[in-house]
DNA sequence: ATCCCGAGGG
DNA sequence: CCCTCTGGAT
């Protein structure tokens, strides 16, 4: 073991944070309940500014109701919107969703579109949703996930300088070799969920502590 | 920069 | 009350 401490540089600590996150998180996956590509892209552009839970309390019933992609562009607006509600934005939302759907199932046969630059086309749909659904659907690395938790995360870890998110993911994917891509974000979110969260960060408690400048353990 | 939007925690 | 939760469009 070399001598890392939490100002080494983050191409260095890098590989020791994602070595240690695994021990920590072994568990660490996409947590949306999903099926297919499309119900996963779905419950994605369900789970912006929500939690992954509350987001799989109404997917059952909402992929009961509406079984297929032309399930979902022939139904009612308001339907839709009444099945999602809880999910918060719900407006916004269903009418993304609906128009997704009009889009998968009339001009790509019903299939989600399994490349980064198709995905980014569709109505709600951006980077953070299309790494998702590419990564986990698909299994491609095409970039990094930065949502709220991995931008807390590395910003506190002191690994990117950038603010706007695709800035992070853009520095993220410079310092990261690309089979780490898809597991980086899992692995960042559980740690997020359970030790490095938003409010109170368990500082004590972290599997990093002395790889984090922002550690309450460590001198700033 | 602001809006969309609901639910739960502190 | 305020903050946060796997954002995206205007």
């Amino acid at each position: 073991m070399t001598n890392l401490d939490a100002h080494s540089p983050p191409s260095e600590r890098l590989p020791e944070i994602i070595r240690r996150l695994r021990l920590a998180h072994p568990d660490a996956c996409c947590a949306l309940q999903h099926r297919t590509p499309w119900e996963l892209l779905v419950a994605t552009i369900l789970s912006a500014q929500c939690t992954d839970e509350r987001v799989n309390k109404v997917t059952p019933a909402l992929f009961e109701r509406f079984p297929t992609p032309r399930a979902f562009a022939d139904a009612e607006r308001s339907e839709i919107e009444e099945a999602i509600r809880s999910t918060g934005f719900y407006r916004n939302k269903a009418r993304h969703i609906q128009e997704v759907a009009q889009i998968v199932a009339y001009e790509y046969d019903g299939k989600v579109p399994a490349d980064m630059a198709t995905l980014l086309k569709l109505p709600g749909v951006a980077r953070k949703t299309a790494n998702v659904v590419l990564g986990v659907a698909f299994e491609i690395a095409d970039g990094i996930v930065v949502d709220t938790h991995v931008k807390r995360l590395v910003t506190r870890l002191g690994l990117v300088k950038a603010k706007d998110p695709k800035k992070i993911e853009q520095e993220l994917i410079a310092i990261t070799p690309r089979e780490d891509w898809i597991d980086l974000a899992h692995l960042l979110i559980f740690h997020g969920r359970r030790v490095c969260k938003a409010r109170k960060p368990d500082c004590t408690a972290c599997t990093l502590n002395d790889l984090c400048p922002s550690s309450e353990l460590n001198p700033t």
